[in-house]
DNA sequence: AATAGTAACTAATAAAAACAAAGTGACTAG
DNA sequence: CTAGTCACTTTGTTTTTATTAGTTACTATT
């Protein structure tokens, strides 16, 4: 009736929670580049190379659904929507630009084709 | 012909090589469960509760590519493969770590269903 | 010895996610 | 009026992931 302590594994639950954010493509890159301070959704396109509009704006939906970041409409005229980190999410840049840095010093180049 | 320097904005380089590796689902949950110390295929399947076999060889393989784990045979009679991680690989357990007190305190709960 | 069970995979297929391209509605510049 | 930007949404197509079912080599059981 062992409850499943005494053996050993179970992985970390909360590393697990983190990658259920991270694990997903462009969620990473997308706080990192925030951590540089908000941008709107046309540049913020631009300075995460790679990324579509329709796959941008679901992260962004979901970053702030989990409140890592802030979508702020100003109603110009000219509108623009803004987008920020929250508390939680500037948390996160420290740990990120580590990452950045295991990376530079552990990976290999980027395995182009 | 300006160098695209001027302007602003390019996310990092080196955050962004670091989730080629844990963009992909499971990559950091591995990473984390072998930071705790060598295991075996079938060992490292129950540690990662959901992953399946063929997704966890595939990344096994990726991972072993990258040189962040190492594939060891020991040809038993009981044929048993050992995997663990590399200098590189074991450089990521402590980041993983602050990642995972950085979900701790900064994600809200596991949104279950 | 035949039956079932585990370990470590591979293969085939189904389902989900990502991508590319175009479209929408509001507005500005020429 | 035409063209262009912003912030998205919609519609396919392609890639990735996941699920299920083998496969080969052994061990334990009966």
């Amino acid at each position: 009736m062992e409850t499943e302590t005494s053996e050993h594994n179970e992985c970390d639950g909360a590393v697990s929670l983190a990658f259920t954010i991270l694990g997903k493509r462009w969620n990473g890159m997308i706080i990192a580049t925030l951590g540089k301070g908000p941008l709107c959704f046309a540049e913020l396109r631009r300075a995460v190379p790679g990324i579509s509009d329709a796959v941008l704006s679901d992260r962004l939906s979901e970053l702030a659904e989990v409140t890592l970041v802030t979508r702020s409409v100003n109603p110009g005229p000219p509108i623009a929507v803004s987008y920020a980190l929250t508390d939680g999410g500037e948390r996160l840049v420290p740990v990120l630009e580590q990452l950045g840095q295991w990376a530079s010093s552990s990976l290999p180049s980027p395995v182009k084709a």
